[in-house]
DNA sequence: TCCTGCTATGCAACTCGTTGCATAGCAAGA
DNA sequence: TCTTGCTATGCAACGAGTTGCATAGCAGGA
């Protein structure tokens, strides 16, 4: 329901494709809302048919044509009516939580299975924060940014580095109970 | 894709009719993972025909009957068979995070009604840690359980005090940012 | 007495998200 | 030369999730 809103906010931080928004959704943005580009083309023709959003045609040589999509007066109002609406409670999907008390209901094996599962998904989640990190040192340097925009960018990006130490945390805890277990 | 598998585990923890299912998902297992009981009925009609779960039915007087559904042993072997897959990373929707970096294109009205609802969100996050904690405190009591299910129970529960706290921390870090853009 | 709320289950319609596939040309490496 | 991978867009089908509504009896308070 909220799809529209987050392609309203990237659009008008920076012009896209659709094809870019894409790229963005499994990068900055897709820190807060993921997206495939599937979902991300069907959105944008419906914005394009309610007005919210407008394409300018770049012919590029040696690749396909691109539509960069800029946002209309009326998908800037209709951002700012979502903006003022009460923030709905967020919905939480953690398969890894199940798969932890599940491993009440397997044998040692299948925990020493989790224990390595465990590892890789907490190296995938290192290199998030890494990936962060850098990003953050890269794009905010200064210790007190000036504009709205980039403050706000900030902000959101210190959510997801705690977010990442969070898990991390959280994560060398399981490893630890997982491995009493075996005991 | 895993709904099938969260109720698995909640079943095994121990039966339920599909309304004290739709109950604890709003309890415990919604800390991790959401499901409305309209979701839950359907998934425990098809669990029934694959002959995942087999249900007994109790008549109560005074109150409809109800259907208690316990795991058959297909229903064990599927989850384990499940348990020991990859783990699918997890799928994010930051609603509020969406509508930080969108503050910066409303104007200062738009951003203290962003600040009030800010406030409101923390509230409900602070309210979410407070029964954690209780409930920690009331089903956890010794410092070291003996069996594996409550250990692992535990160690998901500290995984969702852990978020709390962490969203707590950000909350305050969004609203100290959003009141120095008022000045 | 009426209204609200709880237990208990379910249908129907709709929207959202996922997966597989298709086109098409260029660049770079094996 | 062949294959892989990247840019760039899109269709079709399916599965998952959401919303509104319906039934039904009991308990408790205004």
């Amino acid at each position: 329901m909220a799809l529209e809103h987050a392609i309203l906010v990237s659009l008008l931080e920076q012009p896209a494709s659709g094809y870019e928004l894409a790229r963005r959704f499994e990068r900055s943005i897709g820190r807060f809302w993921t997206a495939t580009h599937q979902q991300i083309y069907r959105v944008l023709k419906r914005m394009e048919a309610d007005g919210w959003i407008t394409a300018e045609e770049i012919g590029q040589d040696g690749r396909p044509d691109k539509r960069s999509w800029s946002v209309a007066p009326a998908g800037r109002s209709a951002l700012v009516t979502w903006l003022r609406a009460p923030v709905q409670p967020e919905t939480v999907r953690h398969e890894l939580a199940v798969k932890i008390r599940g491993a009440a209901f397997d044998d040692a094996a299948g925990r020493a299975a989790l224990v390595a599962e465990v590892e890789r998904y907490r190296a995938t989640h290192e290199a998030t924060l890494a990936r962060y990190l850098t990003g953050e040192r890269r794009d905010f340097p200064d210790a007190d940014p000036p504009d709205a925009q980039r403050a706000l960018q900030h902000v959101v990006l210190r959510g997801g580095i705690a977010y990442e130490r969070m898990v991390l945390a959280w994560l060398d805890d399981v490893l630890t109970t997982l491995r009493t277990l075996e005991n």
